[in-house]
DNA sequence: TTTATAATTAGCCAAACAACTAAATATCTA
DNA sequence: TAGATATTTAGTTGTTTGGCTAATTATAAA
């Protein structure tokens, strides 16, 4: 039971849900990548995914100074999980949003991202909502 | 987004999942049922209760001065956290404790439960917990 | 109507949590 | 090696949360 506490309190937090929703539509995305997405500063991407993959929910792997995030699709229940979860991230406006905005940090590489995020404002990550969240 | 993940943080909380899994194998429960088995104050009860309605996982009907609370099946996906939870609650050792405890507590009319309450100390839950649960 | 009782609400406190900044730990490049 | 950069850890702060007791509301019984 409690593993299975924990991995629901790891998908209780909204910030934790968008990088598990992320990457349910992209196999791997690096730490700084998840940074970008919640626009939070990299101490906090970094806790939020050392908790989703304490819980069992994501496994990493590292690729030189890069750190990649990804689904860890072997814990029992899995499938229950996202078939709990699909319709939800069909429909809902902020993951939609999330995966525009993916799709803009993707296309830049890492090195560009980096840059960016060392502040040289480009390709700004705008967030549409504010609207109740369908 | 926002209602799964407030079904997520209800579902989040030791004491509310063993309510919810109470639930899926007894129709319905009066509050002081699940007081009984949680071992906390008819307050503390309450109000994980309300948490758990108010998520859109639980219904209740009063039935004189009791009210009880059953599953709410209606919601979209909830077939999903079922199926995902499953095997969780046939396996966990504390949820077994519960459902022993709960044929005990149901044994007893609603009356007796409630005298029980009052601290003529029958019928005592206990809790085998301590080892790890499975 | 008075008393008892099921349940909820209000108010309090300690523990847990999510965010930040600053510092530390890799890893790559010049 | 020195410097840059990706990530994590440590430490701080304000908020949320889960438990309690006490007070309140609603129903039933005397």
């Amino acid at each position: 039971m409690d593993d299975t506490i924990s991995k629901l309190k790891a998908l209780a937090d909204k910030n934790r849900f968008r990088i598990f929703c992320a990457l349910a539509s992209h196999e791997e995305l690096c730490a700084c990548q998840i940074t970008e997405l919640l626009q939070v500063t990299g101490a906090t991407a970094s806790r939020h995914l050392s908790i989703l993959v304490t819980a069992g929910l994501l496994k990493s792997r590292k690729d030189g100074r890069w750190v990649l995030f990804s689904l860890d699709r072997s814990g029992s229940g899995f499938d229950g999980i996202l078939q709990w979860l699909d319709p939800e991230v069909r429909t809902s406006l902020t993951l939609q949003n999330d995966l525009d905005a993916l799709r803009r940090i993707t296309d830049l590489s890492r090195e560009d991202l980096c840059r960016k995020q060392r502040g040289e404002a480009c390709c700004p990550i705008r967030n549409k909502e504010g609207q109740h969240d369908g």
